[in-house]
RNA sequence: GGAGAGGUCGCAUAGUCCGGCCGAGUGCGCACGAUUGGAAAUCGUGUAGGCGCAAGCCUCGCGGGUUCAAAUCCCGCCCUCUCCGCCA
């Protein structure tokens, strides 16, 4: 969420942040509720002073007579004080609603341009490896050796699910420990193991709610949402706590399922594993000193990209314009990996740094180490990495002319040592 | 799921029966100061958050109600703990 004093002070900036954004947000309604929300507030509480000076005159009043006078004058102040307080709860209410709607604002560095074409390929890193053959795509190659079981998937879930089998459960398996590791032993995360469930707070302090309420499953019965993504239990930890400066950075790892209803994407990528209701992603969340939150970005982008260049897999880096930066992120760059069998490239990673944003709407604090006022933390996310496109990446690239699937070198060790699929 | 206990300013607690002197006492912790050669001990002062230029307003788990006035009374909800039941 930005903050409210922002909008009103710089309304223009953030009218044309939006048109930057291609997006739009009620401004012009929030701008008018705060005009009458604080009209109300300036008179409520003008009453409320009154009310609670003479109470307080009340227990003090011998003359029964002044007593009675007071009690029944402060029973019409407090009669109005509701009237008032009636009209301004839809008003606040109305408010919070609409600032929960505004987009984050992007940070000066994001190129402006109105959608992905804009976006600008930061690196390129690795070459595709070269085959003397027609290389086949993910869901050719899992179905001939075994690996990939739509079919049943189908039958078990419905369209978008899919089994893995054999050494490709493994290979996945594989992979998120050896992800995970990597990312604690040579980058300083601490691993957590995430709730699936989470309350609906946590879903509007990470800002999937309220505007994406159509891609996410719930349980309507207890209120339970399961998380589309690792990001959302673990940005909430720290969920209405003052931190101490100290504490700063924290990192954190977890691997997690994800659940998307994939409802805004229906009919994209219905091909093979790239789209699913349900994937796994081991996910990098930050929590940084505002003054450090670009650095951080750089090196939790860094860190992504290690898992990369440990797979000799080729990538590249892109940088989100305005047009294609997310509602909360102010800055993204996604690591895209190449494919060789559905030669495109696969977004596997996104990094973001959401400054203060996503602190606003789940008031995570920290206190300066002088003692000062509690301040907002900044938080930062990237995928570290994302499976299906990650198993999809390797599949391809790794596969030979005799019909096997290498094993990467770095994920060996992992396997017990095998060196091929199936 | 059943029975009981409880959620108060970093932590621990007092206050709740009998509403006002309680936005809130005490201890610990922490900060600063005094004392000291230095330290311990001791003493003093300070120490929750939000809105507001300020006066002031709001917050004692959350929401609603009663009242001139609610941490305190009433209703609903959430969470924690103990015991019982069930269960990977």
């Amino acid at each position: 969420m930005i903050e409210l004093g922002y909008i009103r002070e710089h309304p223009d900036e953030v009218r044309q942040a939006l048109v930057n954004l291609h997006t739009e947000a009620p401004i012009d309604e929030i701008l008018a509720l705060d005009e009458r929300r604080r009209a109300l507030l300036a008179e409520v509480e003008a009453l409320r002073a009154e009310r609670n000076r003479v109470s307080k005159e009340v227990p003090r009043t011998k003359d029964p007579h002044q007593k009675r006078e007071m009690i029944e004058a402060m029973r019409a102040v407090g009669e109005r004080i509701s009237e008032l307080e009636d009209e301004l709860a839809p008003v606040q209410a109305r408010l919070d609603e609409a600032l929960l709607e505004v987009p984050n604002m992007p940070h000066p560095s994001v190129p402006v341009g109105p959608d992905e074409s804009h976006n600008v390929v930061v690196r390129t890193v690795g070459d595709p490896p070269t085959m003397a053959f027609q290389p086949k795509p993910h869901w050719e190659l899992g179905e001939e050796l075994g690996l990939i079981d739509f079919y049943r998937g189908v039958k078990i879930s419905g369209s978008r699910f899919y089994l893995l089998r054999g050494g490709a459960a493994r290979l996945q398996r594989a992979l998120i420990a050896w992800m995970i590791d990597v990312h604690v032993r040579e980058h300083g995360y601490e691993e957590v193991y995430p709730p699936y469930l989470v309350r609906r707070e946590c879903l509007y302090g990470t800002a999937q709610l309220p505007k994406f309420a159509e891609n996410q499953y719930f349980d309507s019965e207890d209120d339970l949402w399961l998380i589309p993504t690792a990001e959302v239990p673990v940005t909430n930890m720290y969920r209405e706590e003052i931190l101490a400066e100290e504490q700063l950075p924290i990192y954190h790892v977890a691997y997690s399922a994800c659940f998307r209803r994939e409802k805004m994407s229906a009919g994209r990528d219905t091909r093979g594993i790239k789209r699913g209701h349900q994937f796994d992603k081991v996910e990098m969340v930050k929590f940084v000193h505002p003054d450090t939150s670009m650095d951080e970005l750089m090196r939790l982008l860094d860190n992504a990209e290690d898992i990369c260049r440990q797979l000799e897999l080729p990538y590249r880096v892109v940088q989100m314009c305005t047009g294609d930066l997310s509602f909360s992120a102010a800055v993204k760059y996604d690591i895209e990996l190449w494919a060789m069998g559905c030669q495109e490239w696969l977004e596997v990673s996104s990094c973001s740094n959401f400054m203060d944003f996503q602190a606003r709407r789940a008031n995570i604090r920290f206190r300066p180490a002088d003692g000062g006022k509690p301040q907002y933390v900044h938080t930062l996310n990237g995928s570290g990495l994302a499976l299906p496109r990650l198993m999809i990446a390797i599949l391809e690239n790794y596969q030979r002319d005799d019909g096997t699937i290498g094993v990467p070198e770095a994920i060996r060790p992992y396997m017990g040592g095998q060196t091929e699929l199936p």
